[in-house]
DNA sequence: CCAAGTTATACTCGCTATGAGCATAAGGAG
DNA sequence: CTCCTTATGCTCATAGCGAGTATAACTTGG
């Protein structure tokens, strides 16, 4: 809505040569299959599908889209807007590169593999956001321990002390709780303290012990924990969950969804009060008699209360484990 | 922090003949004074502060900075990206403008008044937007009725009660509340409407009645009205509020703020046992005995709760009046 | 100095939302 | 038929929040 093209009037800029610069798009793809959720990626290394702004594009969203599908074959369904940064080529080039990154939510295809692209768990990059399963040994093992070293790494005592809080604050040391959505912060605190492979390029990295994570291109890694942060601040608020789902489902179908992208479990029980006291889907008849255990009903999305409260609320109740 | 450069490595992008854009930067600067929210504008016909990102910009935030102190010798204090969007230039021209919009939050300097540049309540922007003193008449007599012919005025009838849905959503209508986060929609909606200068742009308006709130250049009020919406969010779960206050001030100027942001008045006892408890505030010890009754003491914002928890949380009582 | 008006502060009440469990229902596998 | 597993229904206790009552502490006009 806020990409429709409203007619510039005479720029009131007070230069007008502005510089050159070239735009890019960036898509942070994501889908959740077997309770997995994933992120669409192109070639080898693994980076997000991107492309330059072009001409023919009408808006920069559908740009977004011919990109991803002309890269990936797969039709983007609900998109939106993340972060624009610029980049300074690194030679010093008199060109400056923006990107605008976009968030997408579909459903994996089934078919067709490709070489071209794949699907890859997110988790595979950020093994130390799942606590689904409890805290992940990544964690106690290798990353606090090495975090806290570098937090005291350093002379000067104030900013020793503010290292050790924001490490403790972002990876909920101490008494805090873990704060699923927090994670940017943790990444960034990660690659300040260069246990991320992205921080040592250029660095010369013989000898040093294995980092955490798959690694991607440039500062797509980044760019995947910005999506995956906003994705989990936002199944919270808004009814973003169902463009994750097939068209019917049961209520642990949605839930393992939800505890996907959230990476920890939720009460069974209260989810279900929940999601049926707001209203957000509805029974389609159906049952399901697979998992072994009491058939459990079928639902559907409401797609009603799209209209009815644009921004109402889907709110999820996170416990422990 | 999102805008640290990280050197981009080889483009992933099929194409490199990256189309030619320019970029510009736009800023949407916001004080408080005397309880009344203003917007910094330059020029005479209410128009944001925006220039060309430049080379010599390092990054697009400080590019940003650096055209809003140019041209209003007002430094910026919290800024924060709000969006991105393109437009085309109208004569179909072979050039891309891609703005990239921020909020800026400050306090407005007392002294230097200038013609390159001023501060404007945002309510004469948005009159509809201010629910202190209850219902702005504006809307009863003349946007509602307005609003509701413009969906009546159409033949299919799913799309009347999608128009109609989403005015008495928007406007709370019926038995729904008021939503005051739901700025930019209630433009949008004014907008497709044409019931807002702009939108009658290269139409024929002669005779036509006046239309509310006081129109700016281009889009850019729609720009303003997506940062007042993002304010009125943000502070309901971020101390961001604090950056509008003088150092010392007491509860009440604290909540009159608070009120002047959401356009609605809170209540007293609930707002004060929310801050403190939330520890955000610390007494200076001082006491001001001005406005006529008890005197109240000073406060300052706890700089420390930035560090503690990044993310914490501001809650805000919000009632009907 | 007193009365009235105004703002500051302290508490109390009642309801709702939400975290946690307990208990029962309804299938499948041996 | 028994055990296991998942589905569903309900209860309970509490924290948080919307509202309202009751004082306290000044200022200002007689």
């Amino acid at each position: 809505m806020q990409d429709t093209a409203i007619p510039a009037t005479k720029r009131t800029a007070m230069t007008n040569q502005s510089q050159a610069v070239s735009a890019d798009l960036i898509a942070v793809v994501i889908a959740v299959t077997n309770g997995e959720p994933r992120v669409l990626t192109i070639g080898k290394p693994g980076a997000l599908p991107s492309g330059p702004f072009e001409l023919g594009h009408r808006s920069l969203q559908s740009g977004l889209r011919a990109w991803v599908e002309r890269q990936t074959n797969h039709p983007l369904g609900y998109v939106e807007q993340l972060y624009t940064f610029a980049d300074r080529d690194r030679i010093g080039d008199e060109r400056v590169q923006i990107s605008i990154s976009y968030l997408g939510l579909t459903r994996e295809e089934q078919a067709e593999r490709s070489p071209t692209h794949g699907w890859h768990g997110w988790y595979d990059y950020f093994p130390w956001e799942d606590h689904r399963a409890g805290v992940p040994p990544i964690l106690p093992d290798i990353l606090t321990p090495r975090l806290l070293a570098w937090a005291d790494d350093v002379e000067d005592p104030s900013m020793r002390r503010d290292r050790r809080q924001r490490v403790a604050y972002a990876f909920g040391l101490d008494d805090r709780d873990w704060n699923e959505e927090l994670v940017l912060q943790r990444y960034e605190l990660l690659y300040e303290a260069a246990l991320v492979a992205e921080a040592a390029r250029g660095r010369d990295t013989s000898g040093a012990p294995a980092l955490p994570g798959r690694p991607m291109i440039a500062d797509h890694r980044r760019i995947l924990a910005t999506g995956i942060a906003r994705l989990r601040t936002k199944i919270k608020y808004r009814p973003v969950v169902f463009e994750l789902m097939p068209p019917a489902f049961t209520l642990l179908q949605l839930q393992r969804t939800v505890e996907a992208l959230a990476g920890r479990l939720v009460h069974k029980q209260n989810f279900r009060r929940l999601i049926e006291q707001q209203d957000l889907v509805e029974e389609t008849g159906e049952t399901m008699s697979d998992t072994g255990g009491r058939p459990a009903k079928r639902f559907r999305f409401r797609q009603a209360v799209l209209a009815e409260r644009a921004v109402a609320g889907t709110k999820l109740p996170l416990t422990r484990a």
